[in-house]
DNA sequence: TCTGGGGTCCTTACACTG
DNA sequence: TCTGCAGTGTAAGGACCC
């Protein structure tokens, strides 16, 4: 079972503000930002979730426009996620507004998959006001493919003796994995829908999309998949990046951002109880073009000032012409803080330097946990000058 | 029109090792 | 000593998902 939000976060909006029921609202963050969610209403003017805010607004100017409130729909999640693990423990959640359900142990207790499934939309609705679709099927693909079509507010249930001549019905964009580039190039081979797809030959789709691409797309195309409902999952990367509200030329300001993004990824970081050994930039510059460069550290880290000093080297060593529009640190190659060794480089662990910065840092921890996080901070944050050499500044 | 921020996975290129 | 090859790790880019 797939059980998917409606207009999530637009929904969550109306539901706490009941005056704006039945009116076009938009959930996006500023005018560079894009839109987050939007009701069927704001729908019907043609906007889509993704689409800049300047676009969105241009095709409606009268909407309702509402900075995102990411802790109350964080908090409405949780809810959810709360009805669906009384379910069944067999639960996946994919994001902040979607998860599969393994109903196959449940049915003795809560009855067939659509008594459970209508179950599921009365809960969500009654304790939260809001209303989601459920996708019943065989599979994870088939079961997301029917709270797609079920949408929004309804329930779909495909029996497997219909599923593929469902399935085959759809254009080939529907596949998991089809996105913009893959569906333009199989439709320069002609390849449309997903029964066009199903009917061409393992080598000549290789041709088109790639090996593992090719294997995976024919199988979906003839609804195979073997995916299990996953109840945990294991995190491979921590991020932060930001977009300025005006292109950035100023070092320092970059700098500045790119320590605070460092710290931010170091606290979620120390937070999971894990560290990682590669840690990688990403700026975007007034043209669009994305460039990212990583490097692998000796040993794991989850110190923020060790964080920010590889990524500083690798910003550094860029060359640069053009303004910058976006800047992001992640830090990858994770692995748990039990596990992995303390120091970052012989030469700084005789200083002692980043098992001073460690514990700082864990302080500062501490202190945000108890008197919240704009209760301490870098000084270098909110001082006008943070220099590119001097190491003392990261305190 | 003017394009977020959180991620995952795949492909390609290249260096290195046995 | 040189060459080819397979396997592995790293780096960079790209596509995709919500």
């Amino acid at each position: 079972m797939h059980v998917d939000m409606d207009a999530f976060f637009a929904s969550v909006e109306v539901a706490r503000r009941p005056e704006l029921r039945g009116l076009p609202v938009v959930v996006g963050d500023g005018e560079r930002s894009v839109v987050l969610a939007a009701t069927y209403e704001a729908r019907e003017f043609g906007i889509r979730s993704a689409m800049p805010v300047a676009r969105a607004k241009a095709l409606a100017p009268g909407a309702i426009y509402l900075v995102p409130d990411h802790a109350a729909y964080r908090q409405v999640s949780r809810g959810v996620m709360d009805i669906l693990a009384a379910i069944t423990p067999e639960l996946e959640q994919v994001s902040v507004d979607e998860a599969f359900l393994d109903i196959s142990g449940s049915t003795r207790r809560l009855g067939s998959a659509v008594e459970i499934g209508r179950l599921i939309r009365s809960e969500v609705s009654r304790a939260f006001g809001i209303t989601c679709s459920v996708g019943i099927a065989r599979n994870k693909f088939i079961a997301k493919l029917a709270s797609t079509q079920a949408k929004p507010d309804g329930l779909m249930l495909i029996p497997d003796a219909v599923s593929v001549e469902f399935l085959h019905m759809l254009p080939v964009g529907a596949l998991w994995g089809v996105g913009a580039k893959t569906q333009e190039k199989l439709e320069q081979w002609g390849i449309h829908n997903v029964v066009e797809l199903a009917h061409t030959d393992l080598p000549a789709l290789e041709r088109v999309v790639g090996k593992s691409a090719a294997r995976h797309l024919l199988a979906l195309a003839w609804g195979q998949d073997s995916r299990q409902v996953e109840t945990s999952h294991v995190e491979r990367s921590i991020g932060a990046e930001s977009t300025f509200s005006r292109d950035q030329r100023s070092q320092e300001e970059l700098l500045r951002k790119l320590l605070d993004l460092s710290d931010d990824c170091a606290r979620r970081l120390r937070a999971r109880g894990l560290k990682g050994k590669t840690v990688s930039i990403k700026v975007r510059d007034s043209d669009f073009i994305t460039v990212n460069r990583s490097v692998t550290l000796r040993s794991a880290t989850d110190v923020g000032a060790v964080i920010y000093r590889h990524a500083r080297e690798l910003l550094t060593a860029l060359p640069r012409h053009k303004a910058v529009r976006l800047i992001g640190v992640r830090v990858e190659n994770l692995g748990s803080s039990q596990s992995l060794p303390m120091q970052d480089t012989l030469e700084e662990s005789a200083q002692g330097a980043v098992v001073a910065l460690s514990r700082s840092e864990q302080v500062m921890d501490e202190i945000q946990a108890k008197f919240g996080r704009g209760s301490i901070g870098r000084a270098v944050l909110h001082s006008p000058r943070l220099s590119s050499q001097d190491d003392s500044n990261y305190s």
